[in-house]
DNA sequence: TATAGTTGTCTAGATCAATAGACATTTTGG
DNA sequence: CCAAAATGTCTATTGATCTAGACAACTATA
């Protein structure tokens, strides 16, 4: 006899919300891997201990996510199940870690602006509160599904030109390399899990209730002086993040 | 006038719910700090585009977690702010990490078992499945709020007394000196961020719909011999991890 | 070609979430 | 002491969520 899953009621998130995230995560862990479908609905509303109605709506939203999709009178079939790793090491380079696991992939720029440092930026790259940084705000898919989205700063006297070769090399290492910096590396991340808010629910077209895992991190030159300071918000369901001391 | 925070209606998570997370964000995030305490509870539900019974509730639940304190006819104040900052380096050990961020650091020993090795962590550990391992299940708090709980496997032959060290001495790095292990490194980390689930939210004492980081690490002794598989997961509104590289 | 097993659709009722308004109670400050 | 501002409590109503049951439509297979 299976375990029944507890599913909590009350407690301001829907039933089929948590089944629809207690299912992405079987999924995601490979528990249907056997039969590459998803359990009948009548058996995952016994084992969740709820109406077949209520399965059914976790269902429509993992299938409106496009990780499923029910064929009537056969089943619900997995359409996806990976998760892409993510390396973070001194040397991380975006496109680069993400090498062989996706085909394609694809950043865009969403806007550039010169902005005085604030507070924590300013501390962060060692330069005074109020002195020109470059800002580039940007979206990485790969495969088409967003993974990520950045927001970077770069000090204005040392990369006047950072957003005009950002967007005509499309790479930060290129873009650097650009302004005579051949290398950098990573000196401190800082990470933190929560909720998406509405801005990075549209970026990373995620459904409401989705986690962002959230890395604050700074580069430096080799002498150490910080040459960005980022802030990068991965969709948590759709990335792992892979630590390398 | 302050921007209308938008929050989604019928998604599956409540609004109360969702204007809680936004509100414990804020607190965290020190968006509060001039005051020490939350704006009034019509302000808040005009900022949020809802009725003042809905924020209500949201402060319900923050209150009920500890975080705020509402008294009448004065507001309702911020009890507590931090997030305790953990260290991930290629030495990371787990007391010392905290050190004075909190005061009382206790870990509890929840089960102990032999178990043979299963697919993943035999290769983890490279050792052959099936082999003895000891299996050790924690709980930590820092001043009594639970901040993480934590599988761990180590291979029986090489510290058959795991178990009963770790209980007597409180600390894996003790319970290693114990077997004659003097130093060990961490080789590897994956980290995900997730929803707990119905073991994880009793554990750490959270709220459906409540985020875990999950940390899957490797440590080894000084010859590369991996010595411990471990398997931690963070409330992750009580924790940032900070990346050492 | 039946039949079992599956998803799709509909109706009706019960429970939870959110709105709306009114007023009580407590604290703070003029 | 009074008024303003804040939280606490109550009632009523509406819409979303969940349950229950029945049956249709489709697929695979014996």
């Amino acid at each position: 006899m299976a375990l029944k899953k507890i599913v909590e009621r009350q407690t301001g998130v829907a039933l089929w919300r948590q089944i629809a995230d207690r299912i992405r995560l079987s999924i995601s862990n490979g528990d249907y891997d056997a039969t590459g479908m998803v359990p009948p609905e009548t058996a995952l509303a016994q084992e969740f201990g709820v109406n077949r109605h209520t399965v059914r709506s976790a269902l429509a939203a993992l299938a409106e996510e496009g990780l499923v999709r029910a064929v009537q009178g056969r089943g619900t079939m997995i359409e996806r199940k990976d998760r892409v790793s993510y390396p973070i090491s001194r040397r991380t380079r975006f496109s680069q870690g993400l090498g062989r696991q996706v085909k394609d992939i694809a950043t865009r720029l969403l806007s550039h602006a010169e902005v005085p440092a604030s507070g924590e930026v300013a501390s962060a790259l060692a330069v005074s509160p109020g002195s020109l940084l470059i800002e580039l705000r940007t979206v990485s898919s790969g495969d088409g599904r967003p993974l990520s989205t950045s927001v970077s700063y770069y000090p204005a006297d040392c990369f006047p030109r950072m957003a005009e070769e950002y967007s005509r090399l499309g790479s930060v290492t290129k873009a650097f390399a650009a302004h005579g910096l051949d290398d950098y590396v990573r000196v401190s991340t800082e990470l933190v899990a929560r909720h998406a808010d509405a801005d990075e629910l549209s970026l990373l077209r995620l459904s409401p209730g989705a986690i962002v895992m959230e890395a604050q991190s700074v580069n430096a030159d080799l002498d150490g002086r910080p040459v960005e300071f980022s802030r990068t918000r991965f969709a948590a369901d759709r990335m792992k993040l892979r630590i390398e001391t």
